[in-house]
DNA sequence: CATTGCATGTGAACGTCGTTCACAATAAGC
DNA sequence: GCTTATTGTGAACGACGTTCACATGCAATG
């Protein structure tokens, strides 16, 4: 054996995505750079490739991370015993909530592409099922029929993602000065062909 | 005068856009690198950092310049004889249209973010207005109260963007099967409370 | 207890990046 | 023809991602 790390073989994934979630909370993509990393876990970059992966390892384990919280973040947020569309709003405001105390954190998903052009790890998509797949079961009750539930599903979910993108890029503030929260109820009430409650 | 460059000293704003625009088509931000340009264009870095500036605003030029490009291809898919529905169904269909022919392009704009968290030259911002603009003109017989359009063009411009950035990024198919184009339809009957056509 | 062998962390190296700046080269003014 | 001001250049700096020969120290062997 080589000499002792600073910090035991089995938890470096866990410290590197750590330290890497803080970079990326300050500072974005830009701030999460191998080297940095490796210097403040008081490590070689060796070591994390031989233990993690390269840097683009690194920031899809972060993402996935990030994409589970939510899914806590959500999970919390809905009512078993709720009706079906107060539980997709408050899945909507959950999600918006998240991502403005986390901005550049969910920023880095926005921000990152596979390299080469590659296809997204099964693990990663997985993990993107998982966060749908709980609004999905939300919205069971009202698309009894499974494709056009889908379809909502989906494109619900992209609505709410670009809305959450354009704000998390201060590129909606320019557009409109409303709370976004207010543009995620207006998406559901139309999605889900609701009554507007106060136009 | 030092001696002259390969390129005329007016001419090498466009030309270094030319070329920061066939990488970034090819490989994505990821390919858009200060040295390389230079080199493609037969001129040194330092050259370019004079007349044009550094590497984040070639990316803010370029992005500037795919959304003058996707303003044009709007306006071609409007008729201005066509009712404001059908435009509106047209404006959807022929920015997923523009986003499809141009995925990696249109990816650096998603891609890009400011650097230190600055905020948004007025000349980008400015960019961004005169696009939604276009939809916001056409929605003005349907939605006489501007409060109300300008929610709706948000949010739609939103919903479409997310749509877009989903789709470019290849994470969409690990949702949904359908064709981009079918949601965006969808995204359109829905906020304009239209009848759907075929469920 | 001494020796061997091997697993593994390290440090140095390579090529790339963005950016800065002293310098040199040249067109224009005299 | 000489001077001067402009401006493109090349070299330099520090940081980046990545690779790899090497050395280090535990575990198994005698």
């Amino acid at each position: 054996m080589p000499r002792k790390m600073k910090v035991n073989r089995e938890d470096l994934p866990e410290i590197v995505l750590d330290v890497a979630g803080r970079f990326a909370a300050r500072e974005g993509l830009r701030g999460v750079a191998m080297r940095r990393i490796a210097q403040e876990v008081g490590v070689v970059p060796g070591s994390i490739y031989n233990v993690v992966g390269d840097i683009d390892e690194i920031v899809l384990r972060l993402n996935a991370r990030t994409l589970r919280r939510l899914q806590e973040h959500l999970r919390r947020a809905a009512d078993p015993q709720g009706k079906a569309a107060a539980n997709t709003l408050a899945f909507a405001e959950a999600y918006l909530d998240f991502v403005a105390a986390n901005p550049r954190l969910w920023g880095v998903i926005l921000e990152h592409t596979m390299p080469g052009g590659e296809p997204i790890p099964g693990w990663y998509a997985a993990e993107l099922d998982q966060t749908t797949g709980l609004v999905d079961r939300v919205l069971e009750p009202l698309f009894p029929d499974e494709a056009e539930r889908t379809r909502t599903v989906t494109a619900l979910w992209a609505a709410l993602h670009g809305l959450a993108s354009l704000a998390t890029s201060g590129k909606l503030s320019v557009l409109n000065d409303d709370d976004p929260r207010d543009l995620a109820r207006l998406m559901v009430t139309r999605f889900l062909k609701l009554d507007d409650p106060a136009a």
